[in-house]
DNA sequence: CTGGATCCGAGCGGATACTG
DNA sequence: CAGTATCCGCTCGGATCCAG
């Protein structure tokens, strides 16, 4: 293949079969979540996304859509115009599962201090010499 | 600092505060999910692990474990005897985390079929050239 | 405006060897 | 048994340039 790696995508990974796995490859990219996210409050263009999301690069973002287009997350609608005019949208697939992500969000709000009272502790413990003192 | 990257561990991301990248670089790691799961069926020990998760390295073992344990989400108990004995164990918190993931592989196996069949349709759209022809 | 192609650095993760 | 340290490749992701 001199199909060079174009970036993404994970593919041919282990063929584990394991569906935690296979749902987390799918979500695990840096900014795939976010992307649902945005795209959730309802049909979005590329450029919307470009400034909302903050931190993206065109690449990436292009990438990512594309990702989750192939894996039906996403539907992609080309409004034949000039200037082009492409919109993004969640497919119910993609609907469910940004259910579910709002719950794990959740959690994460809910435990944001307890983790981070953790992490304090558990460096205080092992790496002493970042004390802060205070 | 002297200190190489000894690997895993985020750390001082982008301090985003984003609730979604939260949550998702805690459980993000290629294993994470898996020694929960695997630790979420009661105490389980370094080698239980290690033969369990079939594929994982001892360090990204003891990686992930410690960042685990950094985030307060795995506990460390080790029994003083020869040879050494050393348990891990879910926190409550991990615990709710567990709970939510099992939605995410649920929201996985619902739709694995569809997926699968999206990346199909997708592929022979824009890649022709490796149609299976069948 | 929407996107593809290429170049390139950084970090993740694997293999292996060594230690308490 | 339970880790730790080192080397090393591979992929992810950013910057930039080009194109429809």
């Amino acid at each position: 293949m001199s199909q060079r790696n174009t970036g993404v995508t994970p593919q041919v990974v282990n063929a584990h079969a394991c569906p935690v796995r296979e749902v987390l490859d799918r979500v695990a990219g840096k900014w795939s979540v976010q992307i649902l996210v945005a795209a959730a409050q309802g049909p979005i263009r590329f450029t919307e996304l470009e400034r909302g999301i903050e931190g993206i690069s065109r690449r990436m973002l292009t990438l990512t859509l594309r990702q989750l287009e192939r894996d039906g997350l996403v539907g992609r609608t080309v409004h034949p115009t000039v200037p082009p005019k492409v919109e993004y949208a969640l497919t119910p697939a993609a609907d469910e599962l940004y259910e579910t992500l709002l719950r794990l969000t959740d959690w994460a709000e809910r435990h944001r201090v307890y983790i981070a009272e953790s992490r304090a502790a558990y460096d205080a413990a092992h790496d002493p010499d970042r004390r802060v003192d205070a």
